[in-house]
DNA sequence: GTTCTATTTGAACGATTGTTCAGATACGGT
DNA sequence: ACCGTATCTGAACAATCGTTCAAATAGAAC
């Protein structure tokens, strides 16, 4: 029988993911060594291996629990009446989600290029629903004439790249507020896409 | 007396730098090997080393020179009437700058935290120098009315992110010209930072 | 054609890599 | 108290890493 109590398996799997993230977010995967994870969990690398098949898996897993933590709080946004108040929740809520994750999102675009090729299309496919998500809500608002955007699928592009800038600068202990920060950028983004 | 013609100096050394920029922007600084660097030359891995101290100053150099590149090219821009002229004036050059030299670009940004701290902040004031350039325009386009913007410094970073962003999805056989690309953003940017 | 030297080779270095696995360990169930 | 097994250790594996260097090579100058 499994153990229920007292068992290391339920600690330290969790640990060994943490202590990934965080290293992958710093230096880089490539960089980061098996050796190096264990060591921040303070257990030997062979013991890594009950809990992932290779480095690789350990990668993948960390971005695409990422990516469904991601859509799963992006379709549990509720309902709104008008594009320009679903595009107002939806830079709220990116900002904010992102902020909260710097880590996992670092890591969910920086390392893209050491996943391999299924593992890379199958991030891809999360990805791509998210971007969607945006797009729809600017192309609802673009025929309501509520936005004017020359093409929708670019302005997507180009407000999620604004909106992930935030997270190249802002720190908790800076002067602005997260509140504030929202309301600079959700003013940004309107006019960007309004005529 | 050094040899003027026929000597692999003066080819070895920028085909190196060129392997190396390519490979590097592939798959990363630290996934790439001296070896496949040397490789993709044609030569041994020790014959690198006739032009470059280390791996560490292959990768600095590139980057370096990227940013001088980058920084003479802004200031050969014409002079301007209005901040308005100006941020318009420089959305192209950042695009058309960018789009030429992705891999340049890619390892700019993407490999800044595998340089040792002294190279780090050798870099980090070119890049500082260069958003200091578009801050300028903002602030003085802020003091002549011409733009509303609540925060410069947050509008400065938020500008360079989305016009970066063009460069995860422009390829140069798509449905769009660069003409098209740039009146796109000029147009976005221009309504971002305008009351 | 000989000399000189810039350039490259090819082997070697110690260190580190991801991964495997037999054996030690420690805990839950009985 | 003993058993069974989930978990971890610690050593080993072959491969690869960045870097060094004596020896080989090849082109320029005379």
């Amino acid at each position: 029988m499994a153990r229920t109590q007292g068992s290391h398996s339920d600690i330290t799997g969790p640990r060994i993911r943490k202590a990934a993230l965080g290293l992958f977010a710093r230096h880089g995967y490539a960089a980061v060594s098996m050796r190096q994870i264990a060591g921040e969990v303070g257990v030997q690398a062979g013991a890594l291996y009950n809990y992932t098949p290779d480095k690789q898996s350990l990668l993948f897993r960390l971005m695409h629990e990422h990516m469904q933590d991601l859509l799963t709080a992006l379709g549990d946004l509720p309902a709104t009446e008008s594009a320009t108040e679903a595009l107002k929740q939806f830079v709220g809520f990116h900002i904010r989600f992102h902020l909260q994750r710097p880590d996992e999102v670092f890591i969910a675009y920086m390392e893209l290029r050491n996943l391999t090729r299924e593992n890379f299309a199958e991030i891809e496919v999360l990805r791509r629903r998210y971007e969607d998500t945006l797009e729809t809500i600017l192309k609802e608002g673009q025929d309501a004439r509520q936005f004017s955007i020359a093409d929708t699928k670019i302005a997507t592009l180009a407000v999620i790249a604004m909106l992930n800038g935030v997270m190249t600068w802002y720190r908790t202990e800076g002067r602005l507020t997260l509140d504030a920060v929202e309301g600079i950028y959700w003013d940004m983004v309107r006019r960007s896409v309004s005529g």
